[in-house]
RNA sequence: GCCAAGGUGGCGGAACGGUAUACGCGUAGGUCUCAAAAACCUAUGAGGGUAAUACCUCAUGAGGGUUCGAAUCCCUCUCUUGGCACCA
């Protein structure tokens, strides 16, 4: 019999991409959408392996979430693009020797090929690519604005160099001291960079971050990187030998203020104090007597040393303290002692003052310190142990908890965290110290030295700079608005920040209506090992006039961080074709662009349709993996407050938005990954699986629906081809059934069949809510064992299931298996002769269950002794609510008399319509 | 070191106070066939026990606790995986 044949996925999925196609199924109406729900996905870069099952794992979990939405009604828009600007497109291309341009538009064409034979409901009207000028124009635009809100500010700092990929990186791209892209050890250099202040939202970032619906481990990875404390500075004066006051204070950072056990300083090797060590204070000033030139030389060779070392190279040493006497003192408040002011790079300059005051009685580091170099070890605090003997083993150091102070004079018998408390006030209100809040968060370093990326938007004039002009200096600054407080206190505490405001001397952004700055195609794009970025080699790139005075002036010439173009296209995907036209894919990177041909907007203010923006943001429902905590999840948050605050998103009005527009993403769900032979799927690990050849052998329904089926979507899958081909099967087995009902025309399903069917609608549903694909699928999979057990056998499988029925099935498997399930739904609707957006099985409402179908006749009851299972006896439903009539009816039973024997019952335990408990 | 999430059959995993091992893979045996493929059927945690049913005991990383009842809740330990880390 025909019907028998076997389903051929690839015609099938063919004939329903062209039809989805022509009827534009996933394209919503961005503009008049009554239920806009913008199910958004994290764009992918597009690698060099090509799409691979880990990234279609991640997409499928997303696409049935938003096919499902859109069954209960939604208008859904799914996006999808491309981030494939930056450092990691970039390398490959160097790699393979091919102009990352030409490089782009090979990756785009195979990339969107391959999404487009996912099964995803992606509007590809409207795609994303971060490369094309239309795209990098606004992301260039938003620079601009963070420079004019002073939120873009250049630094001279001590930044993480990669050897590798010759070019700076922000603190977040650094993993164990390593580049996070090509894994070389990460060096510190000097150089002057752009900065963006993320800083002056650490706060918000931080408080929002406890209420937002997100997966945990994100949430705790972004307060943890925030890290937020609180704590005092203390100054000290500085004294000679002798114990004469020199012109020097050192102000140390402290969150538990143990001062009766600080019996030392320590100051790192780079903190201005050791400059004006080695650099004034020693040999010829006749002030200073008291230092010797010999111990300033070897401080100062001590320094020389630390700074060659690479932080690597402090971690491979070990714990192991070295560190070297300054020859100077300082004054402790509470005990009046001299104390000594060491230096060891033990302290590092970057967090809190860069100086500590040492208590090694109460600091695990401070105590090997002490150990190593014999200095005076004080015990202030007696812990749970009771234990008030000198401390001479790391074990004894107590450094929190629970405990009460000794030897602290006013402090005696306070419960420590109360004593420390009370030295703050204290020290606040001798103005010795002051209270201060300290962030680990580092401001975002924006500058690169390559040249795959968006020119920074930048134009330096050295005339300008030398008269102390800049944008901020001219009439346009003037008007501008600062809604903001800028936060100068914040400013202050990062030593990176300081030197002033002439940090922006001489810059101004290029004339909104001049951008974008077209990347130009040059052909020695390599990256150089002195920092200077490749196009600062064309001076017909950078040689430009001064938008101010007129005369001479350059261009930036570093580029700016993926990271900045990953940042916000969420806004852009709704509004693309509304705010500038679309261009042909791939034709705009190949460096012909003019301004002109991109500044084709009518509107020309924002990047995105601000009322469109109001109707599909913020993201109700985001998916991505939680790699980017403290990156793009970061960097996006930050972003959007900002705009928020300079008045470029308006959510007035919105009722129900839980933080009325305050954060960009309201839900973030993170996916799982796909392994394969026990590891992360990964090219170096040789165990790459390229999705194409699958859905060529088994069809694209199967192995979403394979995948899916590993594991819960949070906690990822198992890659294993022999499982592969038992879900081939199951699809096989679902068609067959289907046929086969289509052909006995039933009108009613059997009571089993009807149950079933109505426990799986209610599974199902609820199991995509709470993304346990995996037990959905199981549910489908016992309901079609029903329906197959139940029909006749000898080969001839399907039972009795009526067709309407079995559409309710379908449409429940839809989402799993798009393309079989629409051929299934349209050959069971024979009346439909034109196939239309509403006639698709994806359009169709969600079934509803009937909560009494779901109501079984007759119960099992679980007959415990002693909470031991001894039987179970099926009673009917009307029977098993009332305890009295269960035991009557167990007790008939004669396993259970057997148990029960000789023994007396002192409680029943019951459960009703579960279970009844005899305790003996 | 600190923080987070996890350890369940041969394997992926269900159940998340109430019949542990759903669903699937694998394996074994069978049906159909000249044969194979496909499909279908049966069995499948471990151990004991029976002629065969029956039945019994033990198993959710280890140990303890709470409870009539614990894979599930609490404590201690251990291992795995992720994040942070000489952060003062």
């Amino acid at each position: 019999m025909e019907t028998m044949d076997r389903y051929q996925h690839s015609d099938v999925e063919e004939k329903w991409r062209m039809a989805w196609e022509k009827v534009k199924l996933d394209t919503p109406d961005s503009t008049k959408a009554k239920k806009p729900f913008y199910n958004l996905m994290m764009f992918p870069y597009p690698s060099a392996e090509g799409l691979h099952v880990g990234n279609m794992y991640a997409f499928t979990g997303s696409d049935i979430y938003g096919r499902f939405k859109r069954m209960q009604g939604f208008d859904v828009f799914e996006p999808i693009g491309l981030d494939g600007f930056g450092i990691h497109s970039e390398n490959y291309a160097l790699k393979i020797g091919r102009h990352p341009m030409d490089h782009a538009a090979i990756t785009q064409k195979n990339f969107y090929n391959q999404l487009h034979k996912i099964g995803s409901m992606y509007d590809w009207s409207r795609t994303v690519e971060t490369y094309n000028p239309d795209y990098y124009r606004w992301t260039q635009w938003l620079f601009i604005q963070m420079f004019k809100h002073g939120l873009a500010y250049r630094g001279k700092a001590q930044v993480n160099w990669c050897p590798g990929c010759k070019t700076v990186l922000a603190d977040e791209q650094v993993v164990d001291n390593s580049c996070e892209r090509c894994g070389n050890a990460v060096k510190k250099r000097e150089l002057e960079q752009w900065f963006f202040k993320i800083t002056a939202y650490a706060e918000k970032l931080l408080q929002n971050s406890f209420s937002l619906d997100w997966a945990n481990k994100v949430k705790v990875a972004q307060q943890a990187w925030i890290g937020k404390k609180q704590g005092i500075n203390i100054t000290y004066q500085v004294v000679d030998k002798l114990g004469k006051p020199l012109d020097r204070e050192v102000v140390c950072f402290t969150t538990t203020p143990v001062n009766f056990a600080a019996t030392f300083l320590v100051v790192a090797p780079e903190h201005p104090f050791v400059t004006d060590l080695v650099g004034k204070m020693g040999v010829g000033n006749p002030s200073q007597t008291a230092l010797d030139k010999e111990n300033i030389v070897r401080i100062g060779q001590y320094v020389d040393e630390i700074k060659k070392k690479t932080h690597q190279d402090r971690i491979i040493e070990g714990r192991k303290k070295t560190g070297i006497f300054s020859g100077l003192y300082a004054l402790n408040h509470v005990t009046g002692d001299r104390i000594p002011i060491w230096i060891s790079d033990f302290v590092l300059m970057g967090v809190g003052t860069g100086a500590i005051q040492a208590c090694p009685g109460h600091d695990v580091r401070d105590f090997e310190f002490a150990m190593q170099f014999d200095i005076d070890i004080k015990r202030v605090v007696i812990g749970s142990d009771g234990d008030s003997s000198p401390i001479s083993t790391r074990e004894q150091v107590i450094e929190h908890g629970p405990g009460k102070m000794i030897n602290s004079g006013f402090l005696d018998g306070l419960p420590f965290e109360e004593a420390m408390t009370k030295t703050m006030d204290y020290f606040e209100q001798k103005g010795w110290g002051k209270r201060v809040t300290t962030y680990h968060l580092r401001d975002w370093l924006i500058s690169r030295q390559r040249y795959w990326g968006p020119p920074i938007p930048m134009i330096y004039c050295e005339k300008c700079a030398n008269d102390g002009n800049s944008w901020f200096t001219t009439e346009e600054s003037k008007k501008m608005s600062f809604p903001r407080k800028r936060e100068s206190s914040l400013r202050a505490m990062d030593p990176r920040l300081r030197g002033g405001d002439k940090r922006v001397a001489g810059w101004y952004p290029i004339p909104e209506d001049q951008l974008p700055v077209i990347l130009p195609r040059i052909e020695d794009y390599r990256p150089g090992d002195d920092g200077i970025a490749p196009l600062a080699k064309h001076k017909e790139f950078y040689e430009t006039k001064c938008p101010s005075c007129g005369g001479k002036a350059v261009r930036e010439t570093d580029v700016s961080d993926t990271f900045l173009d990953s940042s916000w296209y969420f806004l852009r995907y709704p509004s693309v074709n509304n705010v500038i036209p679309a261009t042909e894919p791939g034709s705009s990177i190949q460096g012909e662009w003019t301004p002109d041909q991109v500044r084709g907007d009518k509107k020309g203010l924002l990047p995105w349709d601000p009322e469109i923006t109001k109707r599909w943001l913020p993201v109700p429902m985001y998916t991505g993996g939680a790699e980017h905590s403290v990156l793009h999840l970061m960097y996006s948050r930050f972003v959007w407050m900002a705009l928020r605050d300079w008045g470029y998103l308006d959510f007035s009005g919105e009722a129900g938005s839980r933080f009325a527009g305050d954060e960009p993403f309201t839900t973030f769900y993170a996916h799982g990954l796909v392994i394969k032979d026990g590891s992360k799927m990964s090219k170096s690990k040789g165990n790459v699986v390229n999705p194409d050849e699958y859905i060529v052998r088994y069809g694209v329904d199967a192995l979403r629906l394979y995948l899916m089926f590993t594991g819960p979507f949070d906690q990822g899958g198992d890659f294993r081809d022999s499982a592969m081909e038992g879900m081939s099967r199951w699809v096989q087995k679902v068609w067959r059934m289907a046929q086969n009902i289509m052909s006995k025309h039933s009108m009613v399903s059997s009571a089993t069949i009807k149950k079933s069917l109505h426990i799986a609608i209610k599974k199902v549903g609820e199991d995509i809510e709470r993304r346990r694909y995996n037990t959905a699928i199981s549910a489908m999979m016992e309901l079609v064992n029903t329906v197959v057990d139940e029909g006749p056998p000898a080969g001839e499988a399907g039972g009795v299931m009526a067709v309407e029925d079995l559409k309710d099935f379908l449409k429940i498997l839809a989402p799993f298996a798009p393309y079989m399930t629409e051929e299934l739904y349209q050959m069971v609707n024979t009346s439909q002769y034109t196939f239309t957006k509403s006639s698709s099985i994806h359009f169709q409402p969600w079934p509803a269950y009937d909560e009494k179908l779901l109501v079984e006749d007759t119960v099992q009851i679980v007959v415990q002794v002693n909470g031991k299972l001894r039987d179970t006896v099926r009673l009917k439903t009307q029977d098993v609510r009332r305890k009295s009539d269960v035991e009557k009816a167990v007790k008939t039973s004669a396993k259970v008399a057997k148990y029960l024997e000789g023994k007396t019952v002192k409680k029943v335990i019951f459960v009703p319509g579960k279970l009844i408990n005899f305790v003996v």
